[in-house]
DNA sequence: CCCACACATGAGAGCGCTTCCACCGCAATA
DNA sequence: TATTGCGGTGGAAGCGCTCTCATGTGTGGG
């Protein structure tokens, strides 16, 4: 019996005397306890380091309260980017504050099921779902219904939290008109993320406002992408003033491609970004930009599904014009 | 009986016309089944949108396999830096290829103790601890022991995982030397942070063989805390033509500081960071740096205490020299 | 002095699952 | 025909915990 053995509640209840069901009250604090058997538990645990079984207490309470993140997408783009660390981390944090757990999964674009599958279901508290495609959302397992948020684009019966894309466009590309600028083209996100069609969108309405001509071309939220896409945007469009990209990534990339070319910031083109990431401030050009409160975002998410606070169908936080240099 | 309930494995069994114990069979893939009876089963699982109850399961086959990632030390400093992001998506990547969970566990600097409390052990297959302090990781319970792996500084029974900090900061500070910079300043990583102090040693040998004076600033990864130490230096030590700092985030923050200053860089002061981030590359100057493969360090810890791996004390990967234009 | 009423306690059921074990039938071998 | 072997199967135990319920054990009021 020397058998090295962890410690389970009739241990600890054998050393103190009690029966399992008075250590049990002891340890989650709920139900009545004598001060005695409270002090003998107490010292038992300590003594013999006793730790609960979360399966096994998941298993009775029924009370699954875990956080689960799902980050859809799994690309080595996301992984550069700030943003999903940024996400996560703070979702995380909110769960820490709540003493709940965590758990992180990472699924891929192609695969809408491994959404289903990994809800386990009953362990979980519930779910955030990190940029989904709709598709993705309708796999979502009934018994979690009403316990699933979305950052990016929502879907039946799963609130979305996500930055006012439209209108931080607006506001970018209108600042680009008032200074003058004309030949604006627009450097997108990865196809696939349904939310950046609202930016394009706002992005057509400004131009079609002010005279101007659409000059599309797609990205992916990469710093790579944005350089390849200033080559492109100059050599379809040489006389190209401004370029307003998605994400401050791809145009501290567009800022990089254009150097390499010899073009001129702000004095030929102007160049814009999306999100006012850490790095915006610190290029040179320092780059103008639209804020993207990641952190509030998550933060909201986290809250609703973890206070059960299914109500509305979208909220969209708004989004702050910084100008700096480059515009 | 219209009751909502999820489908419990009784269910899908009676459904079936089966046994528990075959139902069970053939869910898992273990042990043998009739063709017949995996049909029926597999049908009815189906039918009733059975999903496994992974606590029940959990319980019984005490095979806890799930990879927890701790990281200590929760200050808004952490929260900036991409390198946390990238540590929790690279191990979350690890782990969702060997399709066990990912749980995320954001740790006080101050209460470690709380590391023997996430450990609600038996449900945990490994556990990777970011950034440890070594009173934290004292407190590991012994339940876990063999299936921690550090990354940052370890301790006994538990191997790190480390960018070798001493040969990349000796790396970038001989190349300083070697273009001639002798009165060489250092920003360092926050004190708690244990694995720096070797960065520090490095950084002190190398300006001693070379007949320099250590001018250390004291500094916390951020690049508002680099813009801040960049006056500090240039005010205590008007003189100095170089710093090097153990972060890019500081680095691009000290290269902020100096412009605010109207220092040249690098014709008055040569600035060189560590990490080889992203934006080392997009800054102007773009920052001489030193590779962090970070990647490549949480896979192999990741690895590590997935595969009961626990050989050797620690392992230090192999830093870069990258030399762009800030020095 | 006895009953009512708190409070503290222990026995035991049961959460949903895996897995040991005994069992059954059937083909292959002696 | 009697014996072995084996794939397939169901009964039942039990993982570690929570929680209901019945049973003490002490207090104060009638």
């Amino acid at each position: 019996m020397t058998a090295e053995r962890t410690a389970t509640l009739d241990d600890v209840a054998k050393a103190a005397g009690v029966s399992r069901a008075t250590a049990s009250r002891v340890v989650t604090g709920q139900g009545p306890a004598s001060r005695h058997a409270r002090d003998r538990v107490a010292a038992a645990v300590a003594a013999l380091g006793y730790v609960p079984d979360a399966a096994a207490r998941a298993l009775v309470t029924r009370t699954g309260t875990r956080l689960a993140i799902a980050v859809i997408g799994h690309t080595a783009a996301v992984l550069d980017d700030p943003y999903v660390g940024r996400v996560l981390t703070t979702a995380a944090h909110v769960a820490a504050e709540r003493e709940v757990g965590v758990s992180l999964h990472w699924l891929p674009l192609n695969d809408p099921g491994s959404l289903a599958r990994l809800a386990d279901g009953r362990g979980l508290g519930g779910l955030v779902v990190v940029n989904p495609t709709r598709p993705a959302l309708e796999t979502v397992p009934r018994n979690l219904r009403g316990r699933v948020v979305a950052i990016g684009v929502g879907a039946r019966d799963v609130p979305s939290f996500d930055v006012d894309n439209r209108a931080g466009t607006e506001g970018v590309v209108r600042h680009l008109v008032r200074t003058g600028r004309r030949r604006i083209a627009m450097v997108t996100g990865p196809a696939w993320l349904p939310c950046g069609d609202r930016a394009v969108e706002a992005y057509r309405q400004v131009l079609h406002d002010s005279g101007g001509e659409p000059r599309v071309v797609p990205g992916d939220f990469t710093a790579v992408r944005g350089a390849r896409a200033a080559a492109e945007i100059m050599a379809r469009w040489p006389d190209t003033d401004a370029v307003f990209a998605l994400s401050d990534l791809t145009a501290l990339g567009v800022l990089d491609g254009l150097h390499a070319l010899g073009v001129q910031v702000p004095g030929d083109v102007a160049v814009a970004g999306f999100d006012d990431i850490a790095f915006a401030g610190l290029s040179r050009p320092a780059l103008t930009t639209s804020t993207h409160p990641v952190e509030e975002i998550a933060t909201a998410a986290a809250q609703a599904v973890l206070d059960r606070h299914n109500t509305g169908r979208a909220t969209f936080f708004p989004s702050r014009l910084v100008v700096r240099d480059s515009a």
